[in-house]
DNA sequence: AATGAATGAGAGTTCATTCAT
DNA sequence: TATGAATGAACTCTCATTCAT
């Protein structure tokens, strides 16, 4: 109840500007119960987004379909990635205000990319290791820099809607910025 | 004096947590000579970013060097670039915060970043023309997504010191990924 | 249970910032059992109070042991006052604060020194009567600075521990003062 | 003007029942005025309360006039104490509300104090030099327990109005007992 | 142009007490 | 008799901005 009507102040209002009494408000309870539940503003948003990150963790993509066809495995996790942040679009940008006020919740961000960058790492890894990609890139690097290209460009198409490009588009482009940026031979 | 007090605030404490008082405070005037030459504490800002991303203007390579060499070229401008960002790090930080809150400032780095799209966008379009560059790639977005790259990479390594790549390796990472994900051609 | 709780939470942290919650975890109950059997918090420390002042009551001096040796009396009683009062200093601090604040337990208090006025009050007047004490002195206001004396300093030694003298010089120091206060001739 | 309106709000209010909203609203300024002035509600009371005591201070009795006539120095003393208590007393029931509750307003109280007991200690000491007090007693400790009798007892019949004694009678026992007390020779 | 006291709307948080289960 | 989630009135303090001097 009160993380259902925090997930919409906040979505709607952004972190700063939603009110504790707006939230029990719409939650329809007194606003001392917020305090029964959650112990701050940042708690009840915290929950929030582990909730929701939790839901949107990346498909595991298995080792073999990798290697068997990493193009077609990096155009499904794009998609799959790019589809789940545009479904929260409003909460991700939220996300993104808090983290760049907040130390607390920039470390929990920083652990989410950090997942991330740990298996696309592996992934890149392996790929050099078998001869299909560039092997003169850090492979650690690369999958930082990717990374962060697809999720920021997601948020800045999805979140803020101020980058102009199709989600089709998108897809398309940045599956073929990564393949072509790895040197992955099309077969 | 106040430009000077309020970088220095701003940058220590960030945008929320810097108040007025302690800025005039630290330029040694009263609080009332803060409003004779700023309109509010926005607009402090404001010029203080303006002045120094006026500085911070990519380098113009012009287009007889991307044809000539486009390899160095690109090293060339993500160097300047970062070398930029690193020496500006802190104010940029303040940037991104604001940009998360405010829309003045998300309009303002908007504004900016469409500098180096169309920039960089005109750069690939001539590259695809002559033949150096992969032409599935729809220049607008592949500029798009390859500037946002770059910048927000820069801000996780030299803003927030959150990312563990060392300015070398990320130059080296930044042009290589590039240049690849556009398919140049080494000679 | 909740009594034993309560007396340890309200010495520990005072009245004001003894918390229900507080004081029925450490009972091992929860925050609705409390109200089961006290009506408020107030109540509490009343129970808490009554149960401790009864045992402190003054011992029973009797008529003749005044007449007989006035000052080993005086003495004898002010030592058991004084140990009384130490042994349950960390609650009469508590007693103190609340006296300060509510006009319940302020009454409660003078009440409680009523009785020991009253009762110095006789003996006063007795030793006046005798011929063994000043005949100018009112008894009742004698009576009521010498005990008001008595359990000020108490509070000072040992609920505050504020005041630098040792328990034994404190005895000898007040019954020495009353005794001479009220000019009892020494045998 | 804010120390005014305080100083009836605390008298009339209590501490813990003084509101800021309605300190200012007496003295007819907003209620962000108040922190132009003072950082906390202690530190208005403070303020008051420095004021106050430093007019509060006992005249001071020259060494002679102890020698001379002793007894109607005392008197004086006491005389003097008490009708500077009595004419502020609403505040020093304040005082003694806080210093029941707050280690800054305690600490304050002590330091007041020992002015006191400091300038008792003396004159006693001085008095048993010369042969006039009883020689048996600890100064400082008689001291000390006969300035918190006089003290506490104007507190119960000045600030409290608990205790049913008449200013006259007040000072003529106090007088009296102090004098007994010490055991001073009437000439 | 400089000063700095005054402004005041507004927000988060506390906690003793209640009462349906 | 025990439980504990729900209650909600109420209060302190912040700080960008104003404006009379």
């Amino acid at each position: 109840m009160l993380m259902d009507a925090g997930r919409r102040v906040f979505e709607r209002d952004g972190f700063l500007d939603a009110k504790i009494t707006q939230i029990v408000s719409e939650a329809g309870v007194a606003v001392g119960s917020f305090y029964t539940h959650f112990q701050t503003k940042d708690d009840l948003l915290a929950a929030i987004i582990e909730e929701t990150t939790a839901i949107m963790l990346y498909p595991t993509m298995g080792a073999d379909s990798v290697r068997d066809d990493p193009i077609a495995t990096i155009e499904q996790a794009n998609r799959a990635y790019l589809a789940a942040y545009e479904s929260h679009a409003a909460l991700m940008r939220v996300f993104e205000e808090v983290a760049a006020i907040s130390d607390r919740f920039r470390a929990m961000r920083e652990e989410r990319s950090r997942a991330f960058y740990r298996r696309n790492a592996r992934a890149i890894r392996r790929l050099q290791d078998s001869g299909d990609a560039d092997p003169e890139l850090d492979p650690e690097a690369a999958a930082i820099v990717l990374s962060t290209m697809v999720s920021r460009v997601a948020y800045g198409v999805f979140a803020l809607g101020t980058v102009d490009i199709t989600p089709e588009l998108l897809v398309d482009t940045v599956t073929r910025l990564w393949v072509n940026a790895l040197a992955i031979r099309r077969t």
